[in-house]
DNA sequence: TTTGAGCCTTGCAAAATCGAACGCAATTCC
DNA sequence: GGAATTGCGTTCGATTTTGCAAGGCTCAAA
């Protein structure tokens, strides 16, 4: 039973009653319906249809044959509808991933856009490993650092994900606020554990500070971040959180060169669904003002 | 969705995960397995898969399709399995077809047929029209008169119908008991109102005997055995029936002219199936005495 | 970083399939 | 009763599909 198309036109045969009618159904020469029956008569030792000169007229075999063939065909005719509006419609899972640093400003943004589309499924994935379009791992991922080169990647700039030097009010009031960087001899600073790095900010702390300087280090950002707000010296917050915490206070200015660009990248057999072009434009509209620097 | 067969390869590689393993479940070259991935994918218009270099990860689309393409492989399967053992196996419909004068002999066998396998349902079918073998009306035809020559007729010979002369005492009592048909000019005759039937001892007693003689006419067998019975004059009975019947006496020694040779004819495409072949054995056991002359 | 294994793609030749035409049988319509 | 219609079956030439083999790629392990 290793030929579906086999099938398929005695499925037509028999629900026409004639070679002729299926032939013209099927768009094909009535010479190739009648090879196709022989070869799966042949093929399963059983004979299919009684020929007589009226037509075809199904045995017993035939007749299951039928009644399968036609599930078959219904289902088949669904789930091409299936497919074919799957483009057009805006459901099933939405799969995005990021950074972790920026949970607190896609959450609210992902729950948003799910209850614009109740039909969605939002699957937000952060982790430690990167989440791989290539693998259908994601629909959408918001990357750091240079411009993603991937061949299949459709990558757009994003916003820039600006950072400040901050410490807490308390952390002040024990240390003193230095003038410069160049005063900070002394202080203490919460920064990433591992020296490699390659977040900018990361790279010209380490270029200002002396290693020993640095008291407080973690793998995790989220750890760094409530290191700060517990006062455990000055470190980088992203500059719209530090803003909505009155604690914090900003160390120096921020320098351009600290902040990242962020790009967004799709896979580029899922950037023309509506449903990741749908929730691109979203995104894009609910961040307008991340943009700080 | 017209080519189930670019479906089959899709499902392959659904399960595999690679073309190289779909192609080598499918006993295609791997080149033939992406040729009809891009196919379907172009038809739909949606991407299936999403490529990368350890293989193709099925989209939504293409994880649909995988469970629907599984269950119609299930599908497939299982009607093969049916459809091969149909042929060994003794069920389904059993149709027989026959001259309605056979149907008291024919329905014990079929009962008994029926309770020796009772997967069958059996239908019999009698009636003035002719069931025909080519449509598939009927699986199993007993006919009457010369040889059947339809080309596609697996024809074998049965017993001989043999008929006899016969009228009841009551008759015989009130115009006395002929001596020879020569003698009967007088006599009431029971015969087959058709002056065209075709059947021996039809014709031989049209040529005995007067056409005014022949007083009870009737279209129907059933009706003019039953004039018969009822002393309406003298007629043809069935040998067999008549002796199992002490009402009845002989008019003359059956002659072997009278008797008309019975076929039996099945579907060159339903004669070998054990079905067949095993109602043939069992009714050709059945009849062993119905052979009188 | 390099090597190796697995996998996809592409151009060309072979094979299988398909389509057109003709022949034949049965049925229907006039 | 005869012509027209419908429909199956077969053969030969053309088209499509398939197989093959070389090339290039990615990923992962050493």
């Amino acid at each position: 039973m290793d030929n579906w198309d086999e099938i398929k036109t005695a499925y037509h045969v028999a629900r026409m009653g004639t070679v002729s009618g299926a032939a013209d159904v099927l768009g094909v020469h009535h010479a190739t319906v009648i090879r196709h029956i022989d070869a799966l008569e042949g093929r399963l030792g059983v004979k299919l249809f009684q020929r007589h000169a009226r037509g075809y007229t199904p045995t017993e075999a035939g007749d299951d044959l039928f009644r399968v063939a036609q599930a078959t065909d219904d289902q088949f005719n669904q789930l091409s509808g299936r497919i074919k509006g799957r483009g057009k419609e805006v459901s099933g899972e939405l799969v995005v991933t990021s950074l972790v640093s920026l949970a607190p400003r896609m959450a609210p943004v992902l729950t948003a856009f799910q209850q614009a589309h109740p039909e969605v499924i939002v699957r937000y994935l952060t982790g430690d490993r990167l989440f791989r379009l290539e693998y259908g791992e994601a629909h959408v991922a918001v990357r750091a650092g240079n411009a993603p080169d991937q061949p299949d990647n459709v990558v757009q700039p994003f916003v820039r994900a600006s950072v400040g030097l901050y410490a807490t009010r308390d952390y002040i009031a024990r240390h003193g606020h230095p003038e410069d960087i160049a005063s900070c001899t002394g202080h203490r600073f919460v920064s990433h554990d591992a020296a490699d790095n390659r977040a900018p900010f990361h790279k010209w702390l380490r270029s200002q500070v002396r290693e020993e300087d640095i008291t407080f280090r973690s793998t995790d950002v989220r750890a760094l971040e409530a290191a700060v707000l517990a006062g455990a010296g000055i470190g980088f917050v992203p500059v719209l959180e530090a803003r909505a915490n009155p604690d914090l206070v900003e160390i120096m200015t921020p320098r351009a060169d600290w902040s990242a660009p962020l790009w967004l990248v799709t896979h580029v057999d899922l950037h023309r669904t509506n449903k990741v072009q749908a929730f691109l434009t979203f995104l894009k509209d609910k961040s307008k003002d991340w943009q700080v620097l």
